[in-house]
DNA sequence: AATCCGTGGCC
DNA sequence: TGGCCAAGGAT
């Protein structure tokens, strides 16, 4: 829930979700329509698809125990280097290289003295990071959790706390004045209005409201494009967020 | 490796 | 007001 996703969004999401769905093997026997109607407008539904496919891959491979080794995290559905790595520090207390945007940034600000990372994380950034983490499991677990919430708390994306930050003495970013944003200029953001993902949340948004199957006719005011619309609708058949039945579309089930 | 994939709040 | 950003992953 977390990937890409404010904490502040996701936790009265989260709270309802495992009160409704306590364990793994609870969330493995829902069907896709209830786990994607629960996720509601968090934002990327394929995620909520990969949590419950991830789910059931815990009980099928793990006996419905969250594995605790990180490579057998990584094997399952939506768990990449970051959410591995977390669930590996964070709920096994083991040591690994969390890596987050949190992480990124601190990194880049004290280090390389630059005010945001690099559009993609690197295998550099990732190994340099590898080599800051402390050996033993207890404190690597605590470098993890510190450096997350330094990023989270003081050193901000948009109006970091520099003077209250615990390591404004070492920091190249501040010590250079704080310059503006390097890679401001390739960051460009793909365009939103009009565009594919827009029409695909209209779509989730119309089907996760329906009792009943949704005619493909009901579904022309989401674009007036009718070849957007079957491209979009065969997108989301190919993902599995949506089934095609004779008398319309509906969330899988 | 570059792209695609939602949603909402903030300054 | 609108661009920017948020505990990334899969292909």
């Amino acid at each position: 829930m977390l990937q890409q996703t404010p904490v502040v969004r996701v936790q009265p999401r989260w709270e309802e979700w495992m009160d409704r769905w306590p364990t793994p093997a609870d969330l493995a026997a829902a069907t896709p329509a209830e786990v994607l109607r629960a996720w509601d407008r968090l934002g990327y539904p394929r995620r909520a698809l990969r949590l419950h496919a991830c789910a059931q891959a815990v009980v099928d491979r793990h006996d419905g125990a969250v594995p605790t080794e990180e490579a057998a995290l990584l094997a399952l559905p939506g768990v990449g280097t970051y959410t591995a790595a977390a669930v590996a520090a964070f709920a096994h207390g083991r040591r690994s290289v969390v890596v987050d945007t949190n992480v990124r940034r601190v990194l880049t600000r004290t280090l390389d003295g630059e005010a945001l990372p690099p559009p993609h994380l690197s295998a550099g950034e990732l190994r340099r990071a590898g080599e800051l983490v402390p050996e033993d499991d207890a404190t690597s677990a605590r470098w993890n959790a510190a450096v997350m919430e330094l990023g989270a708390v003081v050193c901000t994306a948009r109006s970091p706390r520099c003077e209250a930050c615990p390591v404004r003495e070492q920091c190249g970013w501040l010590a250079a004045g704080r310059p503006a944003d390097l890679h401001v200029l390739v960051r460009r953001r793909q365009a939103w209005e009009g565009t594919d993902r827009q029409v695909r949340g209209r779509v989730m948004a119309r089907l996760r409201a329906a009792d009943h199957p949704v005619p493909g006719a009901v579904l022309e005011d989401v674009t007036l494009d009718a070849e957007q619309r079957a491209r979009v609708l065969a997108g989301l058949l190919l993902d599995g967020l949506v089934e095609k039945l004779d008398d319309g579309y509906r969330l899988p089930g």
